[in-house]
DNA sequence: CCATAATGGTTACATCCGTAACTATCGAAA
DNA sequence: TTTCGATAGTTACGGATGTAACCATTATGG
């Protein structure tokens, strides 16, 4: 029964398994959003982040959406230069600049959701019910269990506040 | 209870956080790997794929970890430039090389893979064994839902053969 | 009030990555 | 055998990324 102790399955390992499939799903989805309107995945999840949340800082931004603050930086400068948000400074302090979309980048964002939305209903739907729930169940699990591992600090790797457990849409 | 419908929760988003998790894992271990022997990530799976495989072709390798070939061929640039592996020509075709691990490259896989079964099993220990279950059955269950969808051939999508179900290692 | 540290955000640089184009070889068909 | 298309692998090039250094501003502590 012992399984050979001295080679790793790769196909089998969760560090790589994992990102695998996360690739997968990432990228095909990817052709949504760089087909329709040549965005990075930055510049996405800028767009998204705005849509959903109205104005933020590029602080907030990027612990809402788990970016690097200078992915942050040059996505806001991308959507800016389209025309697709605008930034006003913060009365109190100068440092902070509040972003929010303009009615283009709004219209870029309602495009958007229904596009998002399908396609995860698409993918949830090869799903059967039973491992639909095992799926939420299992990122919830793996999201705690990171959240243990306090990701030597700075950014990118922030585990987003644990507001209760999250849900993935189902239907 | 009918959600709203013109906005996305994006960290509901499956892909989003599909991609997140996948992120933050992949980014833990790959400390490991870049900080024992500065390696990147096509470079550890090269290193991976030949420690577990034997001698393989670039191609072989490509599909069997999942790797564009112009990874491929970097990845194994580096490591013939380390002397962790060799090259050798096929009689049959001439296109074709073998790779293999020198003594030096089989040093540097044997002195991984404990870690990298150490990384797994640590992450997993957070993990309880029926959240662990579930976690199993979802990866096996979006794994079978991308392979529906063929990625448009080429390379790098390559949901690797099917060869029957996989299981994350457990204990 | 001044010095120092912390914070929001940008930028420079080196590296990594994917697309596409390329070389070399092989197989098949005429 | 010649030609043409596929295949194994490399490379050139533009774009994306992360690290670290940076600027401006604000908080802290004497």
């Amino acid at each position: 029964m012992a399984r050979q102790d001295d080679i790793l399955e790769l196909e089998t390992f969760l560090p790589y398994r994992l990102y695998h499939l996360a690739d997968l799903v990432s990228r095909e989805f990817a052709r949504v959003y760089k087909d329709r309107h040549g965005l990075t995945r930055p510049e996405w999840r800028t767009l998204s982040g705005l849509g959903q949340c109205g104005a933020m800082t590029a602080k907030a931004l990027g612990e809402q959406s788990a970016m690097h603050k200078t992915k942050v930086s040059r996505a806001v400068a991308e959507l800016e230069r389209r025309r697709w948000l605008t930034r006003s400074p913060d009365e109190k302090d100068r440092r902070v600049e509040h972003l929010a979309l303009t009615k283009a980048g709004l219209a870029a964002y309602r495009d958007m959701v229904p596009l998002a939305k399908a396609f995860e209903r698409e993918l949830l739907a090869r799903i059967n019910e039973l491992d639909r729930g095992a799926l939420t169940v299992a990122l919830d699990a793996v999201e705690a269990a990171l959240s243990f591992t306090p990701p030597d600090a700075d950014n990118e790797g922030v585990a987003a506040g644990d507001d209760g457990r999250r849900r993935v849409r189902q239907g």
